[in-house]
DNA sequence: ACCTAATCGAAAGTATTACTATCATCTCAA
DNA sequence: TTGAGATGATAGTAATACTTTCGATTAGGT
């Protein structure tokens, strides 16, 4: 093929990058479908070999544990939303576009760029990410983990957002924290308008566009006028 | 004494009331501080247990497990919540005023109620809920739980943000949402500020007010003009 | 074709967790 | 004084989250 595009994660994640194997290929793609569809949790390394037909040992040869797998899965994530921004953005200029490609990207409403060769099953890692992913940094040695720089993928693709909404409205303070405001919430609203709708205004509809409008419409009205 | 305010909690949660005896009152107190100071993981009952000088086998008598008595805590503190605004709202029309003791009861910077007799150490409490309230609902089992109604206080307090919001704001159309965003970050940026600060903008000055104010702000400005 | 290193799978082992079950004791209220 | 309820000690179970060892297979380089 003329080109290519690769998310690079962090190599510090794994003990052998998966990517350069078909085992490797295999405990990713199953490992995204099994914690899917049985939960954090109840997920083990045992059960994913016995899905692969092979040994619990072979997998902690790739991943030294599970909470590094999903890890991996975050820096993943985040990697790939933010090439999808880039590209979603490009030769956008106004700012209010800008921030509505954001929302749909956020939510895996928009265009998706098709890679060649690409495997990995990117609705069932939204849902991970939706569900499981504040265990990453909910924990007693999120400062490590930081240091070890796991987080950097989703630390830069808030930056991104703080920027766009800096270039919407110079003069407001907290374009950090209304950025993190948006990613936690495009994900929790979601979670909650699913299993306690009555946390939110979309119980009955539990349409999406309308957390993508209540977010949008959060964002600006923020400017003064 | 004159007068007495009890939390009562959802009778599903324990098998034996931890009120009604020293040993359960002891785990509830030092449960609070173990869980405080090393982490929902890494605390076990086992541990717990040691503390006391009792055994493992007493401390499941009155919770069926570890999740069963984060919930005990989780509802224990909305309930205390609820009732910390009622009593600083209290007499208060003023829909901005409302709004400003809202989140300072959020933040626990409200002049506290103190209950004689009680012993529930309220600032571990909140950390605990800060970082591991969110474990309580994103789990597998989030439907039956809900069910059970043990997500009611959480929700209540919700319900009543909702109507703070509604009563500034009464055609926006996005109360509950706003409300849940409201409750969710003022304990994610707080988390944040602490641990990953470049998702905040208090990095730097570590200063809860500026939270108070960044949320102050962002539920003011959703006013059409 | 041959050697070597890397990779893999199987099996077993360890420490810990999250419970459950049994039983003896202790206390306190009728 | 009797007996119900609460407690404490011990033991046991199934599962988790790994680690270690070892032998077989495979792949790459000369």
């Amino acid at each position: 093929m003329a080109w290519e595009i690769q998310v690079k994660v962090n190599e510090n994640l794994y003990l052998r990058n998966p990517e350069n194997s078909e085992l490797g290929k295999n405990i990713v793609n199953h490992g995204v479908q099994m914690i899917d569809q049985m939960g954090l949790e109840e997920f083990t390394f045992k059960k994913l070999a016995a899905r692969l037909k092979t040994n619990e040992s072979s997998i902690y040869r790739y991943f030294e544990s599970k909470h590094r797998l999903l890890l991996y899965f975050f820096e993943w994530y985040w990697r790939w939303m933010d090439y999808q921004l880039m590209f979603n953005t490009n030769n956008v200029s106004d700012p209010i576009e800008k921030i509505n490609i954001l929302l749909h990207v956020l939510m895996l409403k928009q265009d998706n760029m098709v890679v060649p060769g690409e495997l990995m099953d990117k609705e069932a890692l939204h849902r991970i990410v939706i569900k499981e992913a504040s265990k990453t940094y909910l924990t007693k040695h999120v400062t490590e983990d930081n240091q070890k720089q796991f987080f950097k993928p989703y630390k830069d693709f808030n930056a991104k957002i703080a920027e766009i909404i800096h270039a919407y409205n110079p003069d407001y303070k907290y374009t950090r924290s209304l950025g993190s405001t948006v990613v936690e919430m495009i994900h929790y609203q979601y979670f909650f308008m699913q299993n306690l709708p009555s946390l939110t205004d979309f119980g009955t509809s539990k349409d999406e566009n309308e957390i993508i409008a209540f977010l949008k419409e959060l964002i600006l009205s923020c400017k003064r006028n």
